[in-house]
RNA sequence: GCAGUUGUAGCUCAGCUGGUUAGAGCGCCUGUCUGUGGAACAGGAGGUCGGUGGUUCGAACCCACCCAACUGUACCA
């Protein structure tokens, strides 16, 4: 025991926290996903672009990192040249920088949409990781609310693409200027109030999880947590948090319910189209505008922001979209670089988790008008309003309701090799396979026995396998072993050596209708690859 | 970052108030079965009991610190 020798201290194999492996059935999810959101971007009038996952660090609108804490939030680096590098955080700032860096060879207004991961050195959660798919549509030079209700529309036909059904998901829209003006009106205005502003719009950000009570507290003095954590408040007077109240309550003012939420059955017939429903969202966006003038008379920026919302629903009403956006002033969104209105995708189904608790979605997309991202390179005003959806978080959300398909693919067809002396012949079969496109592999691992030759392609899901022994080849024969009839008719068959001996769903035909007879099981069971 | 909970085999977990060689189920590998998947039966491999230090004749168990994961909260461009 003593002189026990102490093993060789192996390499633990591990993966980095809040990043995740991905296997074929979720590659292929994804795969089909992107294809869908790209088919409606295109069918928009957008094109293509790819930037690289890393960028000047400036570029990306982040301070540079300081010495102690060089990764807050980001993945950053310093190149040889001592030059900061990032890994992206988001898709819109690199095409900010894309734009200004060919503005002057690019047509505009300019649309593009790409797709890629993006990463975030944030504390993981489920379904949160610190690299994830992001897909981006933008359009870069136009100052028009046009360009913002189209890329509503593009949002809404696009959750539809990818099979959620109308009712099931809300596009809700805001500005950015009714807010700025809210909190000018109730004087937090102004250089001096930028922190202040932050957590006010923080506060209301937390609507949906918190509550109206929450969010009170969080404006006011602050809030105290289950945990008895406290989290400062913004510190605003009882007046002014009424106001942000009358602000963020307006739609429920005009129209019923606070925020459209999964249990709401009435929200969602409407979302859903109702064909009974006595008015349209231009109506409601109308009577919500007229309410907040009259509180938010006082501030010019505020009456623009009302404006641009009236002229979105009047858009997307116009275009038959008088159900899925809705105009909806307790949004906020992405807290620093929107300039104008600002849309999220929120999800309204809902499901539950493994220990039986209701998980909500909520957010699978947003975007908004970001005026200033270009023009920082530029010394020009270039108006640009993009979206993002949530690949990753979407696909996590749709897998969880059990919206997609995640079976895995069929596998190869399997050649097994019976006799070591004649792989040139089970590769030359193989070969024909594969030329008349039917997917298929040589056995390779050590062919000594059948069995574990038949288990590999079991385990591979594998249609069929093809067998020639040397009786087979006397004959001119090979043998096709269906291995999906073989399943079921197992369920029958309790010894083993009966199994063997009845060898279920197998049959034999001529060496040279290999092909003709694995297609004709291939079609028995609807076996197609990618 | 803050708070709480939890760390025992690849996975899910047992392990009684501290007492010999730390167990089970599932999974994995091998065999029954050198011409056939599943099932069944038999066998096998696999553990610095998260780490370090301490208390003790003796620690998976008690104490301290550290690390990690989970949950909530904060941050999230």
């Amino acid at each position: 025991m003593a002189d026990k020798p102490k093993k060789p201290q192996k390499l633990k194999a591990r993966l980095p926290r809040g990043l995740e492996d991905r296997g074929p059935a979720a590659i292929n999810v994804t795969r089909q996903m992107v294809e869908k959101i790209r088919a409606v971007y295109e069918l928009y009038g957008f094109e293509p672009v790819e930037t690289p996952a890393m960028e000047y660090t400036d570029a990306l609108g982040k301070f540079l990192p300081d010495q102690d804490r060089p990764n807050e939030g980001v993945f950053s680096f310093q190149d040889d040249d001592e030059q900061w590098i990032s890994l992206r955080y988001d898709l819109t700032a690199p095409l900010a920088r894309y734009v200004a860096e060919n503005f002057d060879h690019l047509p505009k207004p300019y649309r593009s949409y790409r797709f890629g991961y993006v990463f975030r050195n944030e504390k993981p959660g489920p379904g949160r990781f610190r690299q994830f798919m992001q897909f981006d549509a933008d359009t870069v030079g136009s100052a028009t609310p046009a360009a913002d209700a189209e890329i509503c529309m593009m949002a809404a036909d696009t959750m539809e693409a990818l099979g959620i059904p109308r009712g099931s998901y809300v596009v809700k829209v805001n500005n950015r200027k009714v807010l700025d003006g809210v909190m000018e009106s109730i004087g937090i205005g102004g250089e001096e109030n930028a922190g202040r502003r932050l957590t006010v719009l923080r506060a209301i950000d937390k609507l949906d999880r918190l509550g109206e009570q929450g969010v009170r507290e969080l404006l006011g003095p602050g809030r105290k947590d289950e945990s008895g954590d406290f989290t400062k408040g913004a510190g605003l007077e009882q007046a002014q948090i009424a106001k942000i109240e009358t602000f963020v309550n307006a739609r429920a003012a005009v129209r019923g319910p606070l925020l459209a939420y999964s249990g709401d059955a009435s929200m969602q017939q409407r979302l859903a189209g109702d064909p009974d429903r006595k008015e349209n969202e231009y109506d409601i966006a109308r009577r919500i505008a007229d309410a907040l003038r009259a509180t938010f008379h006082d501030s010019k920026i505020a009456l623009e922001g009302l404006d641009e919302l009236v002229e979105i629903a009047r858009l997307v009403d116009a275009a038959g979209y008088h159900s899925q956006i809705i105009i909806d002033p307790s949004v906020v969104r992405g807290l620093e670089y929107y300039t104008g209105p600002v849309y999220e995708v929120e999800l309204l189904l809902d499901t539950k988790d493994e220990k039986g608790r209701p998980v909500r979605f909520g957010s699978v997309g947003g975007g908004g008008r970001y005026d200033g991202l270009v023009s920082r390179f530029r010394g020009e005003p270039v108006p640009a309003t993009g979206f993002s959806i949530g690949v990753s978080r979407l696909q996590a959300a749709l897998t969880m309701l059990g919206k997609l398909d995640t079976r895995p693919e069929f596998g190869p067809v399997v050649v097994t090799v019976f006799d070591r002396d004649r792989v040139a012949d089970y590769q030359k079969m193989v070969a024909q396979l594969r030329h008349a496109n039917i997917r298929a592999e040589l056995y390779l691992g050590n062919p000594k026995n059948m069995g574990n030759q038949l288990k590999y392609a079991d385990r591979r899901d594998s249609p069929c396998v093809i067998i020639q022994g040397s009786d087979e080849k006397a004959r001119g024969e090979v043998q096709i072993k269906d291995l999906i009839e073989g399943a079921k008719a197992a369920a029958a068959i309790a010894s083993n050596q009966e199994w063997r001996e009845t060898r279920p769903a197998q049959f034999s035909c001529a060496e040279a209708d290999l092909v003709a007879k694995v297609r004709e099981v291939l079609a028995r069971h609807d076996v197609t690859w990618g």
